[in-house]
DNA sequence: TCCCAACATTGGACTAGACCATTCAAGATG
DNA sequence: CATCTTGAATGGTCTAGTCCAATGTTGGGA
């Protein structure tokens, strides 16, 4: 009674305009100059809100950069990102990139609930929060946050504010070596903070990685949470013995 | 000359709207009704496509359940999905979910320069292409493509449609025991086909995991793609030894 | 020649509305 | 009492426009 064949699914308008942008995107080569949004919603019998809809989702897939004032380009290929190397700095390394750190935020505050429980401390238990900017090349990578016991970190806040790598820290400060526990992979938008920090876009996709590290005593020791810029990493993981 | 204090992030007007529904959020009940989209953006002074902005934000995280024609609720928590253990249907049984498949399309195509690459054959060899879709206590969880030699597992088309787990045929019918290799993860927006089978909207985030599985002379076997909703899976991973 | 101010153009954010599809409850009908 | 019809309310999609912020070019002045 109601359409004789129904479509499996209902395309929406901005998803034809962004099939139709693809296909021409594919053709070019990174860096090149797209038409501009109004250009297109004039050229494509729609609104700019429309065109707009399919850019966001064509950006968000890595496709397609946007740049104010300047236009819209084909976006460079997306990085792959290791999993299976125990530091940030050696991922970085493992990709050919020179890692660098900025220091956002190093504060020692009380553990939540949360904090306390993936540090096996009490409720309330002086914990240190390192916040930093990581970057392969100068070029932002990802958002990570630590959070450490500081009862078994004396001083770890003034230690981290001359150091690069914490992990060698706790290596040479103070004999911890570390090895991997559980990871939770999710993704979420982006806050307007994470956005400015990962010069993308508030509201577009993240890859948020939570670890937690244990010590040789099977002792939860750091418990952190990355954020990564889904439309420009891939992240990778080789599962079983490793592959080379 | 600009302003006096430049803010750090300047927010849209559309986050601070999803920051005030989030601590409202936080105080209800999964399932319950949230005000209409009408009736914020007159309580907040704003219009129905900036409320909305909000809400695709907050949809997109798991925190809000929208229903045309009913209301806007409060989600459930995200379900976790385990990622070390071999197949599906084990990862649902860990999960406490009673696993099930419906077989979407199962094809003998040639194979492009991708699949040919991850499966070590010649462009143009034959592969069977299986489609599922999977499902936990009959709630759709992933669609998943995988792709096989069809030189190596002949037949596999006709085997598969009356199977339900791939790897279990595999062990039976061709006595091949699959181990993990490589496996990528990257978020992208749901296509209008995706979206319908995983019962979510177009254009919201997606985990996308692909994954090459080898024998026991490592060998590449398989190569599958895994399609989860991104508001509804956290993915898993122990990483070092096995956890318990 | 060099620098800087003015301006046109781009994407970014937002508005106020239209129309549609789905849901669900209230009321009419058997 | 059960069933069907109707219609109001909801979210889904799209339009056509405004104003703003960032960019890059152009031309005038030192």
């Amino acid at each position: 009674m109601t359409s004789p064949d129904r479509p499996a699914a209902r395309e929406p308008k901005y998803y034809t305009v962004k099939r139709h942008l693809l296909t021409s995107i594919e053709a070019l080569e990174p860096g090149s100059l797209v038409a501009t949004e109004r250009e297109l919603a004039a050229e494509l019998g729609t609104s700019r809100t429309t065109v707009r809809q399919a850019l966001v989702e064509l950006v968000a897939e890595g496709r397609l950069v946007r740049r104010q004032g300047s236009g819209t380009y084909v976006a460079e290929a997306k990085m792959t990102w290791p999993q299976d190397l125990s530091s940030f700095t050696e991922q970085a390394e493992a990709n050919g990139l020179v890692p660098s750190s900025r220091l956002l935020a190093s504060a020692r505050i009380r553990a939540d609930d949360d904090v306390a429980s993936m540090l096996n401390v009490s409720r309330g238990a002086p914990v240190y929060c390192v916040e930093r900017l990581r970057l392969g090349d100068e070029q932002p990578i990802a958002v990570e946050s630590s959070w450490l016991s500081a009862q078994r970190f004396p001083r770890l806040g003034i230690v981290m504010r001359r150091a690069g790598s914490l992990h060698a820290v706790l290596a040479s400060d103070y004999g911890v070596r570390l090895r991997k526990g559980e990871e939770s992979i999710e993704t979420v938008p982006a806050s307007p903070e994470h956005a400015a920090l990962l010069q993308t876009d508030t509201g577009s996709p993240l890859l948020v990685v939570k670890r937690r590290s244990f010590d040789a005593e099977r002792t939860p020791v750091e418990w952190s949470t990355s954020w990564f810029r889904g439309d420009r990493i891939t992240l990778v993981a080789s599962l079983g013995k490793r592959a080379r």
